[in-house]
DNA sequence: GCGAGTCGGTTTGATATGCAAACCTATGCT
DNA sequence: AGCATAGGTTTGCATATCAAACCGACTCGC
């Protein structure tokens, strides 16, 4: 299931977390804004453009990064002209939720009137709006509120408090 | 419940989006890890310095940003001398869900050998590795894969396809 | 064939931001 | 006094970002 490049998180500036490495990735400005834009059914550059407000040169670098990481992926859909648009990888729609989660967080806290919003099963009669939460597919319960304990691997670091520095007392 | 400044999402540069509107607040560089440590436990100046690997002036702007922007809050623990530590606002707190899709995207998608997991319930002989999942609080289905609707207030804009320009045939 | 327009970028030059390292203030410790 | 620690701020330089201009390949109307 691994299809990008395995990511070096001792590399990284503070401490070794798959949430540094993931936004190394996808974290720089518009990248987010880029694959919310795909998402939404917009392919093309000038699409992308004017729905991010991007300028161009930095859609451009962000575009070849994403497909660089493996997030979106180039389809060539003339040949003349040569023209391609960008469509998500796996990759890129498995990061969806974290932009579903900054929908309802802004929702929730920046606005009395959402732009936007999420309906659940829109045809029905019972369709309502999406509050979403983030709930362990294993056993189906809340990961907020449950008792989760965060496992370290060796090269994981101490996840409370300064590491302990390389012993100088004998210098 | 709104307790932060309401957010002008019709200034932001592309459509006019809670995403952006989120990203404008907590998507700058580090802003996100400092979020992480503070939820860590890590309160202080220096441990978050520390665990973000941030540069000090860095770490102090979007501190204050953070602050201003009301996702943290200074706590003073001590008075002489003057210090205080920084903690997560109810809306920092919700906001964590974001950071645990981060991490499990990191986990699945750029590593065979996660530095840290989650593992619900770990006292429990059922204890296991969260698999999370964007859930519908409402209904109780996941999100994803859901008939899910977007709509739009009348500041929304389009969100497929280019908005139409102003018509400037008459000039 | 010719001019205008579109698409997907790249280049340019000014501005803003990020960075490491040094510095500063207040305090405690001996 | 002399040194150490915490929590920043300042400095000087490097990098990134931005708006605007430019470019090559093509299409369309005539």
């Amino acid at each position: 299931m691994l299809v990008m490049q395995p990511f070096p998180f001792q590399d990284l500036p503070g401490r070794p977390c798959p949430i540094a490495a993931s936004l190394e990735l996808v974290g720089e400005r518009w990248s987010l804004l880029v694959i919310r834009e795909v998402s939404l059914g917009n392919h093309r550059f000038s699409e992308i453009a004017q729905g991010t407000g991007a300028p161009r040169d930095r859609l451009s670098a962000r575009l070849s990064a994403l497909v660089t990481a493996g997030v979106l992926e180039r389809r060539p859909y003339s040949t003349s002209p040569p023209r391609s648009g960008y469509h998500l990888t796996d990759a890129g729609r498995d990061i969806l939720p974290v932009l579903q989660g900054l929908l309802q967080w802004g929702n929730r806290w920046l606005t009395d009137e959402p732009p936007v919003v999420l309906h659940h099963a829109p045809g029905e009669r019972a369709g309502h709006e999406v509050d979403g939460e983030w709930t362990c597919r294993t056993c189906g319960e809340p990961v907020a509120g449950s008792p989760v304990e965060r496992v370290l691997t060796p090269a994981g670091h101490r996840l409370v408090g300064l590491p302990v520095e390389a012993d100088d007392h004998d210098r």
